[in-house]
DNA sequence: TCAAATCGTTCACTTAAGTGAAGAAATGAA
DNA sequence: TTCATTTCTTCACTTAAGTGAACGATTTGA
């Protein structure tokens, strides 16, 4: 389990077996059971996640309803709003598959984080990235109907759409369960004709 | 002018007198008019903006049919995509009104930029805060209607309104222009009833 | 194992956005 | 100023999403 963050790790810096050894130390491997959910509307969390196996999901709750607004898999990051702005969470965290995570705390670490100029010049290129692909995700969302966010989905994370109950998906794709069921039946219908 | 960028640059780190001779020394300000576009799909651009004064819009043709995405305006930086990942854009920046703005290329100054641990900081920081605002504004478009989201822009955002077309706006909303006549008209009519 | 709850789909109806066209209003250039 | 262009609104019609309800299928847990 601990290679698949090391490999991952080792993409962007190389560590020392030391450095290994000082991580490990940290005891910063989770699993987490299905349904636990991590961070609740409200909560000032400091834990910033990154997922080893399983399947995260961030969303809010709106007048009673469930807004889902992001899913993290594999190899993936999640720092909540909250840890940044240290106010109370706007949204929930939870966890939908049994899922195996390492869980950083950037205050009690500071020792081994950000006392090394390598985990901060990750830390930087990691965070560019993420924003470049928020910004292409968020382009690509607001410049498609649901129909096309369903199939540009169905090409991008194939997975998810296996993985995930229908009525996160349809919120995910900003559109009711019954529509998602539509939409659906509608493209079987075209690829058929 | 240049004040306004040093006042802004003073809220994340303090400079010399020398640094800021240094950094007016590489000549960055430009006034650009009304109806420029400043990058074009396609095109592999290095320069970075910062804004003074004015309004710089960002937007894909798709379809032959434009679709604005962002819209930059006063003490707002703007990175293309393309200068991260030194690939052709994919959209277009243009310019909406005469703009006063800053122009950075990474590449050439790196002698001031780049060497300065200062000015490392303060885009790390600047980066950061634009993830944060930017994780935000996707989710809120992504859990609100249209009609929602325009009243969001009206409370938030009041000036771009004013300042910019109403086939922009309806395009920056994710609807067309004829939509977002009708949605005002029938948020009109609510507010008298 | 069986009852309860959740989930996905379908249906009929409502509401809002897309489309194409037309005309009024505003803008810009000669 | 005037004429042409662009922009905004309105209209009638189409298409797709929202809503509430019903029903079977699956999952869950007592």
């Amino acid at each position: 389990m601990q290679d698949l963050l090391f490999d991952f790790i080792s993409k962007y810096i190389s560590l020392t077996e030391d450095e290994k050894e000082a991580m490990l130390s940290l005891d910063i491997f989770r699993t987490v059971k299905k349904g636990t959910i991590l961070l609740k509307e409200g909560q000032k969390s400091q834990d910033v996640y990154f997922i080893l196996k399983g399947c995260l999901r961030k969303y809010y709750i709106i007048n009673g309803e469930e807004k889902t607004t992001a899913f993290f898999t594999e190899m993936e990051s999640l720092t909540p709003h909250c840890v940044i702005n240290n106010a109370p969470s706007e949204y929930f965290i939870s966890c939908e598959e049994n899922t195996i995570l390492t869980v950083g705390n950037p205050n009690r670490n500071v020792e081994i984080f950000t006392k090394s100029p390598k985990f901060d010049l990750m830390c930087r290129i990691l965070s560019e990235e993420t924003l470049a692909k928020h910004q292409i995700n968020f382009d690509e969302f607001k410049t498609s109907s649901p129909e096309q966010r369903y199939l540009n989905l169905l090409k991008n994370r194939p997975d998810l759409i296996q993985r995930v109950p229908q009525n996160q998906l349809a919120s995910y794709l900003g559109i009711k369960p019954q529509s998602l069921s539509r939409l659906r039946a509608r493209i079987l219908e075209k690829s058929k004709a």
